[in-house]
DNA sequence: GCAAATTAATGATTTATTCAAG
DNA sequence: CTTGAATAAATCATTAATTTGC
């Protein structure tokens, strides 16, 4: 209980580092000394009990927590990294999904148009689905199956399984609403009857040379 | 179907850049050129020529096209920026789902052993949970409570009404499990009896001053 | 504004792990 | 393989900072 030798009234149970202190171990830290050794204690302390109370020990943990706290902090920076990146991971599969799932709709839409079109013709409308014909008939949805099967094909291609072999009319096993419902982005697939994109030649004034 | 006036033997059907005229156009680009003028497009044109065949509506291709590309790479970029950050919501709300879990669990832990503990007492384990006296009781597992109370408060604010008046014993309507597998980070709760906390003294002998 | 209560930060301690020497 | 020093990690405990209710 009673305080020790000559020193004076010190009630405090623990070492409150002055901001001067502070600031000279920050800086000592930031310039490299990670783990101080006996003799770069002592010269430490000696220096720092200019401005306050210090003991060695005092100056051993400090550089202790410091340093502990340093990789903490960094590894929980790490972890945050792991997890948007897990997280990342899932958004590529679900948008795969939602992709696919659009391509699906895209095809079926196609399809239906096809028949209507082709209606009386010998090549029904699934003969020109195969063969490429239907891009004649529809340039403009054409376009749009090409880029979203770009699209498709440009992810990373993991869950590759999940998605082949499936019915171009059927949902993938529920799940595509899930999908809908947790990442609400819509991946604009403009669908409207735009039917001036014909091969035209470019004729910017600019342009004769 | 025929080559034009004196061009040599140039059967390709359309340009193909080489790689100097490409570094020099992505070049000018990252300087300020965006949508060139028609003089620019001139100039530019008869400066690349010095490396392969050009004509003056390439330059003008190229240039439409890498903005048009430029701008749908970066929608695409702040699309994703925005996912994340929804995910990430996602996982602070998860987290915070199982952090009350878990600290349901810790309570109802407490809460049966302090039941054996006060057994033929008139306060019964309810009441000392209630007014905090079950700390003197039980300290390392009270840390833990207060610790696990503090990081659950100290989670994003959003969801605070899920959390809110719920029966320490239940589970979270069944959300819980499905918040462990998506993501499976461990908060370690050490439940060990490690009561031999008395206060040694430090003693690394380069602490002697 | 202030005082009590709560929370965050960090000093101090203990425990676990690593690694070189014998 | 064991030992022991060094130190990293985990934990405990106190103080600083803040929130909260009046």
């Amino acid at each position: 209980m009673s305080p020790a030798v000559a020193s004076a009234a010190l009630p405090t149970s623990r070492w409150c580092p002055t901001p001067e202190q502070l600031m000279i171990l920050e800086e000592m830290y930031r310039g490299g000394i990670k783990t101080p050794t006996a003799s770069q204690i002592h010269h430490i302390t000696s220096y720092l009990s200019l401005y306050g109370r210090i003991e060695g020990k005092n100056v051993f943990y400090w550089f202790q927590n410091h340093k502990a706290r340093d990789r903490q902090r960094l590894r929980r920076k790490l972890l945050l990294h792991q997890h948007t990146l897990h997280l990342h991971k899932q958004l590529m599969y679900h948008q795969r999904l939602y992709d696919h799932n659009q391509q699906s709709h895209l095809l079926h839409y196609l399809d239906s148009h096809l028949r209507q079109l082709n209606q009386g013709r010998v090549e029904d409308a699934s003969t020109q689905l195969l063969n490429g014909t239907w891009k004649a008939d529809l340039p403009e949805i054409g376009y749009n199956v090409v880029n979203l099967t770009n699209r498709f094909r440009d992810r990373d291609s993991t869950m590759k399984m999940a998605m082949v072999n499936r019915d171009a009319t059927s949902p993938c096993r529920g799940e595509t609403f899930k999908t809908l419902e947790l990442f609400p982005i819509i991946t604009t697939v403009s669908l409207k009857d735009q039917c001036t994109t014909s091969t035209q030649v470019p004729n910017p004034s600019l342009l004769l040379e």
